[in-house]
RNA sequence: GGGAUCUUAGCUCAGCUGGGAGAGCAUCUGCCUUACAAGCAGAGGGUCAUAGGUUCGAGCCCUAUAGGUCCCACCA
């Protein structure tokens, strides 16, 4: 009972029973087994509050290759899922939610607050999971973890107690990246520099003459594009080499609007040759002024209050926002003629990541994480080669930040996130840092009860950075971990190196002492045709699911995999998702081919499903396309295992299109439809065979349609049985019975004989319906008995009414149109006249062609520099090919010869 | 300022450690041949950015130049 494929393939039709079949079959689920080796990975978890874009197709449809591929190969594929808090992504997602709501986060107070977060994530955080499943992820899904869960929590607190009681991490006041919008600190990671167009605004201070007074003469002249960090001003400084200023440091300038005398000092980082060679210095408000102020003891004056607006410090300017500040300031400065001029002035300003805010450097006590120590063995790794980064150029950018590694801020001013494990004593200021299950309860210094846990929240990415292990029960020693861990390889895309890569590894070293994954794969960003970033305020972003949608999961994912390079940027072509569709679609139809000759040859009472089939009784064909299958399974193979999954896409596609469809399915239909029931089971069992392997290789890249395709096969073989599934059938393997290279070349032969035919005609305007006689003509009996042995085959593909073999030009006529191979002539004498003016000019074309060659192999041959330095192989090559174009031009010559009488 | 990367057919891109330039789309010409018109057969189209160098041999290695993209740093 053979079941019947539409005409066409459509994915709708079969995506979601297949997912639900290979859930409900717990294919993708793993637990630990010592008798199989384990392949892992670990997702980078999205964010609760993402929408499933691109970029994430792309990056899960290489993991899901990867683990598929393993799986078949027998591996005990894990590929551990998750979902990342995203403590500030979702925050302001939230925030603004409430806003609608007329609400402040303030008003709701923490717990209160919270409680909307977790409410918020359970409506929404499980939705980008449901969109990775429609793209075919063969995730564990019964393992699925949170950054925020108990286990992950734990992880954290572990570490950040650990590392604190190390010294590794320290509360320290230093100069921070302040987003005013956000109300929080952030990492030197998360600001984004752009160039923005603003003003060097020249202003000068008068000095202090020698009795204090103000000078009304003496001024000393500097530039600054933040004018309003003036009032925050303890210092100008000058270099210590400049003659101009030699005399007047140590002196003193007037600060305008806040009247102060700040003393003129020298300092190296002053570069003489920029604007004035004077620097105004703001200790607080500049991470290279705080530098300077720090050597050379100066006060720090903040004048910002958290949501940039000027501070009491700031005198008459309290409470205005800093732009509004900075006009004003310039406009009474120029009136007190201490403006000098304004110049227009390209820099570079820092905005924060997420909301784009321009960040305020700022002094504030914060958490950080000492890294020098930390991230010697992460280079370590890299450096002897323990991990390896894919492309190979990602080292660099690697070291770049490990090079100029700073101290990692990671406390952050917000509520969603892991609670920063430390308390204090409001009795004697004392810090304890202990984990939640021993939280104090009494100072354990004065015994006092009056104690309250620090506000802040972690860095989303401190608990990121312990993924690898955190998911698999770390800090117990679990089962899973002793198996799984270290994990494999690492997909991701190149611009989350410094956030997450690089601190995976050098948390994996410090928590496990061992690397977290050998091996990491980026990738790049997907764009739009136009080479633009897909982007929301753009509008220009291509929802994956529409495109599943229109084309299925398979399309989407094959064309996100072909002709793209690791670490390479692509284009998103709605055109190139159509040719994947059609890939898909050829595939299908194939199978249906085959398919239906299987239900034919058993209504006519042919076994179509021998499973065990003898090898000798192969005809050519059979033996051309099995070598042609062997060597794309051990190259595929091959490429796979160097990650090379664009090369292995367009293998796998070139195999089953060109020399599976287009010519051996072409070959072997005379058989089929003839009645030599040997060749016909030979051919089919053919048939099955490379379908069942083509298809196992191409399972990794479109898993729903190789699947439905696969399990119909086995059905209509009668070996189905309800746990068949092509995911967990074995991959491939390269195998030497089947390297048949002299049928090979027999085949690429008739294969050059059937082009030459076509070719001819077309350029003759034969019509492919006029059938012809076709003559071969070879001295060689060896090429006469290929052609005999195939001929039936070789006359359907060559539009021949007949195929007569023969020595000699016997019977041929002379004005027959012929094409030339190295070893045989093909004649084609049409009854009626045929042009042969256009037949000569064709010839003296081909002609023209092998002077050519011929003369290029001469000179190559006859270089004595190639002859004794080139490996033999190469030089033999060389001689075939002259021989063969040799014995072409005399055919070709003789052509000429014969027709121009 | 430092670094990375790209420049290959009209368009978008492959091309693995150097051994006669490829794909998809687009264009042109024929075909509804009983798996597939989401298809079949054929054709046109490239001094592989430029200039040097290494090599018997360079799209591939080295140097310089031009243009594009990106990352890092941030001289106020």
């Amino acid at each position: 009972m053979n079941k019947e494929l539409e005409k066409n393939y459509d994915p709708k039709q079969i995506e979601d029973r297949l997912y639900k079949k290979w859930i409900d079959n717990k294919y993708f689920h793993a637990e630990p087994d010592s008798k199989k080796k384990p392949f892992t990975i670990v997702i980078p978890p999205p964010n609760i509050t993402g929408q499933l874009h691109m970029g994430h197709a792309l990056d899960n449809t290489m993991q899901d290759i990867l683990i598929r591929y393993k799986r078949m190969q027998g591996f005990n594929t894990l590929w551990q899922p998750g979902t990342d808090h995203a403590s500030i992504a979702t925050e302001v997602k939230i925030i603004e939610t409430l806003k609608k709501e007329g609400i402040d986060k303030h008003d709701l107070g923490r717990e209160g607050f919270l409680k909307r977060a977790w409410e918020w994530r359970a409506q929404y955080g499980g939705r980008i999971v449901e969109q990775l499943k429609k793209l075919g992820s063969s995730c564990d899904w019964d393992r699925e973890r949170f950054t925020m869960d108990e286990g992950c929590n734990k992880a954290v607190e572990e570490v950040f107690v650990k590392l604190y009681r190390k010294g590794m991490i320290y509360k320290g006041s230093r100069i921070v990246n302040w987003c005013p919008v956000c109300k929080t600190s952030i990492s030197d990671a998360e600001v984004e520099y752009e160039d923005q167009a603003g003003h060097f605004w020249h202003i000068k201070y008068p000095l202090v003459e020698e009795d204090g007074s103000v000078s009304k003469t003496r001024f000393l002249e500097f530039a600054t594009t933040r004018p309003e960090t003036m009032l925050g001003d303890t210092a100008v400084a000058v270099n210590p080499d400049d003659d101009r200023y030699k005399d007047i440091v140590g002196k003193f300038v007037w600060l305008p609007f806040v009247d102060r005398k700040i003393p003129i000092i020298a300092d190296p980082y002053v570069e003489m040759d920029f604007g004035t060679g004077v620097v105004k210095i703001t200790p607080a408000h500049d991470p290279n002024d705080f530098e300077v102020g720090k050597r050379h003891n100066l006060p720090e004056i903040n004048i910002l209050n958290d949501d940039a607006t000027i501070n009491e410090n700031g005198g008459k300017f309290k409470g205005m926002d800093r732009y509004a500040a900075r006009e004003r300031i310039v406009k009474e400065l120029d009136e007190m003629g201490l403006l000098v001029r304004i110049e227009d002035y390209s820099h570079n300003v820092g905005t924060h990541d997420r909301c784009k805010t321009t960040v305020e450097p700022l002094i504030k006590k914060q958490w950080f994480v000492k890294m020098d120590e930390l991230i010697k063995p992460a280079v370590d790794a890299v450096k002897n080669g323990d991990i390896k980064l894919i492309p190979e150029r990602m080292e660099k950018t690697y070291y770049n930040w490990t090079d100029n590694i700073k101290d990692w801020c990671i406390s952050r001013q917000l509520w969603w996130g892991h609670r920063i494990p430390a308390y204090y004593c409001a009795d004697c200021g004392e810090i304890i840092v202990e984990k939640s299950e021993n939280a104090p309860h009494k100072c354990p210094k004065c015994g006092g009860t009056n104690l309250t846990q620090d506000p802040d929240t972690l860095d989303t990415w401190f608990s990121s950075a312990l993924w690898p292990f955190s998911t698999l029960g770390w800090p117990e020693n679990t089962e899973d971990l002793k198996y799984f861990y270290p994990t494999d390889v690492l997909v991701t895309g190149y611009d989350i190196i410094f956030f997450w890569v690089i601190r995976m590894i050098f948390s994996g070293y410090e928590n496990m002492g061992e690397k977290p994954f050998h091996t990491v794969l980026f990738h790049g960003l997907v764009r739009d045709s136009q080479g633009r970033k897909m982007s929301k305020s753009l509008g220009n972003g291509i929802d994956p699911l529409d495109v599943i949608d229109k084309y299925g999961a398979d399309a989407l994912r094959f064309t996100l995999i072909t002709g793209n390079a690791p670490g390479n940027d692509m284009r998103f072509y709605w055109e190139r998702v159509e040719a994947s569709r059609n890939f898909a679609n050829k595939v299908w139809n194939a199978s249906r081919f085959i398919m239906m000759n299987m239900k034919q040859m058993e209504e006519a009472g042919l076994d179509s499903k021998v499973q065990e089939f003898d090898i000798s009784s192969l005809e050519d064909a059979d033996c051309w396309i099995l070598s042609k299958l062997n060597t794309c399974i051990k190259e595929v193979t091959q490429n796979l295992d160097s990650f090379e999954l664009g090369v292995a896409a367009q293998k796998i596609n070139d195999f089953i299109w060109d020399d599976f469809c287009d010519w051996y399915i072409e070959m072997v239909k005379p058989r089929l439809y003839g009645d030599n029931a040997a060749s016909k089971i030979a051919a089919m069992w053919t048939l099955r065979h490379v379908l069942t392997d083509a298809l196992k290789l191409l399972h990794p890249y479109m898993p729903f349609v190789t699947e439905e395709i696969f399990c119909t096969l086995k059905e209509a073989e009668g070996i189905l049985d309800t746990n068949e599934s092509i995911m967990i059938s074995q991959w491939p393997v390269y195998d030497e019975k089947f390297a048949f290279e002299k049928k090979v070349s027999a085949i690429e032969m008739i294969k050059e004989a059937v082009k030459g035919i076509r070719d001819v005609r077309t350029s003759m305007n034969v019509a492919p319906s006029r059938k012809a006689e076709v003559f071969v003509v070879s001295t060689d009996k060896a090429v006469r008995d290929v052609f005999e042995e195939n001929r039936t085959f070789f006359a359907v593909l060559g539009y021949a009414s007949e195929v007569i073999v023969q020595e000699d030009k016997t019977g041929i006529a002379d004005d027959a149109v012929s094409t030339v191979l190295p070893k045989a002539v093909v004649y084609i004498p049409f009854a009626e006249l045929v042009d042969i003016d256009k037949e000569l000019e064709r010839l003296a074309k081909e002609k023209d062609r092998l002077t050519g060659e011929i003369k290029r192999c001469e000179s190559m041959l006859a270089n004595e520099k190639f002859i004794s330095k080139a490996p033999e192989a190469k030089i033999n090559e060389e001689k075939g090919k002259l021989e063969n174009y040799r014995s072409m031009m005399t055919k070709v010559e003789e052509r000429i010869k014969a027709l121009s009488k």
